[in-house]
DNA sequence: AAGTCAAGTTAGGCGTGATTAACAGTCGCT
DNA sequence: AGCGACTGTTAATCACGCCTAACTTGACTT
């Protein structure tokens, strides 16, 4: 029950979207996989395999499937990372949603843990500072839209002191 | 010339390399390229042909090899989404050098270019919002090591006022 | 129980990107 | 000029991850 070795991103797409598949109907079939990934039947069979080969998935011919212990902590930490990189790119980028699925997407199998951890306590200390909160992200929000500083901006920065407390 | 498909993040690599490779020494061999990718010979030779085949590089078999307009403005294009990640990392969230940079290495190639923006404005806003500026990211760092809002945070927001111009 | 059809599997192929090992070209030195 | 060392190329192989096409299974119909 090592750490074993990492997933590749593919296969880390597959667990995930297995992971959603059975928290919605308890099992997952290849069928729903292949749709959700937009890849064929014969793909998600392959990858089933490979999976269950490192103990992630309950897989068996011709079964339905579902997921290991592991298989679940695995998923949840992907999904973490997905989410993570989601809350972000909204929350303090102002990203679009869409955009934002995207790019959390691609870089959730790549991005190393400590700009994870970043991010969330960047997130973390935007609530906790008085210089920033939802002032401060609007400002951005808006200097993104009009490409400058608002004219309100004095104003804004009073209430710094204001809010804090 | 069209904009043609994209790269693989595999060519991105070797031609951020040969890139770099050529700035420092004019032109770039084999041995450059395998040595700073950690790759063998022959996966730069297969590599090179691929990249000459579309026209990136200028390459024929046994001779140094240098780039094309289009590889450079291409190149460039990727050094600029690696610059961009990296100085996000380091000046906004704080992370290590090392780890901005292979985080940036690794999420070059798949980060869509709306994040690239908003990333870069995110640092220009900073600058120009009388809230942001080295205090306020000071404020995070110091947040980061220390788990949370630093004791003279008053004084620190009273700054927001005097610094603004 | 047999038929049908969707879902799942298998086999074979393709592209990419890497490897090793053997071979070939280039260049510097005596 | 010839030798040797290093650099570059080729060929064969491998792992992945996907595909198509053909075959199998299982579960409803009737």
């Amino acid at each position: 029950m090592k750490k074993g070795k990492k997933l590749s991103a593919s296969l880390e797409d597959y667990l995930e979207a297995i992971y959603h598949i059975v928290e919605e109907h308890k099992v997952a079939r290849g069928k729903n996989i292949a749709d959700r990934l937009g890849v064929t039947r014969a793909s998600v069979t392959e990858a089933l395999r490979s999976l269950s080969k490192v103990g992630l998935v309950n897989y068996a011919p011709y079964e339905v499937v579902t997921m290991t212990d592991k298989g679940e902590e695995v998923a949840r930490d992907v999904i973490f990372r997905h989410e993570a990189l989601h809350r972000f790119f909204v929350e303090v980028l102002a990203v679009d949603d869409k955009v934002a699925d995207e790019g959390a997407c691609r870089i959730e199998h790549v991005v190393p843990p400590e700009i994870i951890e970043r991010m969330m306590r960047f997130i973390d200390f935007l609530e906790a500072c008085p210089r920033g909160g939802e002032e401060f992200l609007h400002g951005f929000a808006d200097y993104c839209r009009k490409g400058g500083i608002a004219a309100d901006c004095d104003q804004c920065v009073s209430h710094c002191l204001v809010n804090k407390d």
